[in-house]
DNA sequence: CGTCGGATTGAGTTAATTCAAAGAGTGTGG
DNA sequence: CCACACTCTTTGAATTAACTCAATCCGACG
């Protein structure tokens, strides 16, 4: 709630990244430092709802510092489609989302830094080490199996299979970046957010969290989601999502 | 049907990649050399079911000479969804189709050839020019967009709407190549196959193409469809790819 | 002429939707 | 501290889009 100066968005932006590259590809200290170099203020804040704007000029790039932000498209009918997420440390490249109905827009108060040095460096190379590169690339690779995934999801699976998917994606994005406490998953979205998400309808949303729940699977709350039965809830995804997940065994307390 | 020799697969796979390149920034004979030069037999021919083998080391890739490819998941239940389609000319990337349950496989008879030196020389951006370089990106921006409008086509649009769209921008993709007489498809799609890329039955997608030729906006037949109205086809597709069609104004005869 | 892989049709079923109303939780101002 | 307002969640009932299953049709090909 209270008030994050500039700089504090900064360092946590660059935290953020950092952390996510390095989960990936091991980062020197120098790398490090090149990171943190990479962002200055001022920060734009965002207000639920608000919308992020990056202009299609060449390289421009916003990375998120707090918050969670939407990339998707909005029908002239009402109709919401969330393409992808954006979390703290991700990147948001303007090439991504420069399109007639396409649109970026914030989902919970947030915060983004500009980031165009940061896109700058890495697609000309300069001044961007091997092993930089390296996890820039594992990192937009990872991107681009979610929605590979996301395809999947909205194309094959039931509303059941949806949701505990999507609910094992975004919590083996956040224990990598080793954020989470085991089983309970950050989750700053309404049920209106995640119908978006998956393609369903709020309503029926709502009577899926609730067959998750009797099931022993997920229970939710606004703003996070507990997960105390993981493999059973990759069994209920039908995809095998669960490698990850295998280290922590079922507790059967 | 007759055999087509190597050489000639080679051929025709720079041909297409170099005409999608220029189509959106104009190379120079010195850059054709080098895409030609990116590519070498022996092709590999995928019967119709096929998979495609990329082997996840570095760089691994492959161009689509003739046929269709399908990128996408094979369910063990039997549940097929289809992420992406590649055509001649397209690069398949390991790092693309590298995932569990995914897959890459032949929907036609295809024959790919073998392109890691490309994959390299543009990964290292050794041996290209910046022209070159600027067209690839945007070769991949435009199979990032596509595959967020198929989110959206899956996650929001009606199978009426859906079918439109994806025929749209099958539409579209080929007429960007320059092949295709207006108004004229190449679709060498089962109307099982076009289920899997659009998440529906069969039987609905058959359903589904029968409203829209009583609507006037498609003739399929196996192997091609015939799109009379592409404004209306666009406007039944609910969404604005439309813009790239306004060339060709609604013939009213 | 028969066969085989699509395509088509019909009938019954189901998953998910819409609409509408009511319940909870939280914050604000009196 | 209560009452109101607001947003989000929950529930019920009716509707619908899409699915499944099974039969039939059609066209290409040997």
């Amino acid at each position: 709630m209270k008030n994050q100066s500039y700089q504090d968005d900064v360092d946590i932006a660059a935290a953020s990244l950092e952390r996510m590259l390095s989960s990936f590809v091991a980062l020197s200290p120098a790398d490090v430092d090149r990171v943190r170099g990479w962002f200055h203020g001022p920060a734009l804040v965002h207000p639920p709802g608000g919308s992020v704007s990056l202009h299609p000029e060449r390289q421009d790039a916003r990375v998120v510092a707090r918050g969670w932000i939407a990339r998707g498209a909005m029908l002239e009918d009402g109709r919401r489609q969330i393409v992808g997420l954006s979390l703290p440390g991700d990147v948001i490249l303007a090439a991504d989302a420069v399109d007639a109905d396409m649109a970026v827009w914030a989902l919970t108060d947030a915060s983004t830094l500009d980031a165009s040095l940061l896109w700058e460096a890495i697609s000309e190379s300069v001044d961007v080490s091997p092993r930089l590169l390296e996890a820039w690339r594992q990192v937009r690779s990872a991107e681009r199996l979610r929605l590979a995934r996301h395809v999947i999801r909205l194309g094959r699976l039931s509303a059941y299979e949806r949701t505990a998917h999507l609910l094992l994606e975004l919590y083996e994005r956040q224990s990598r970046l080793g954020a989470a406490e085991p089983g309970v998953l950050h989750l700053p979205l309404t049920q209106d957010m995640l119908a978006d998400i998956l393609g369903l309808s709020a309503v029926h949303i709502n009577r899926t969290l609730q067959q998750l729940r009797r099931a022993g699977l997920v229970d939710y709350r606004t703003g996070r989601a507990i997960l105390p039965d993981l493999q059973g809830l990759a069994l209920a995804a039908g995809l095998s999502i669960a490698d990850d997940l295998a280290d922590a065994p079922p507790s059967r307390d």
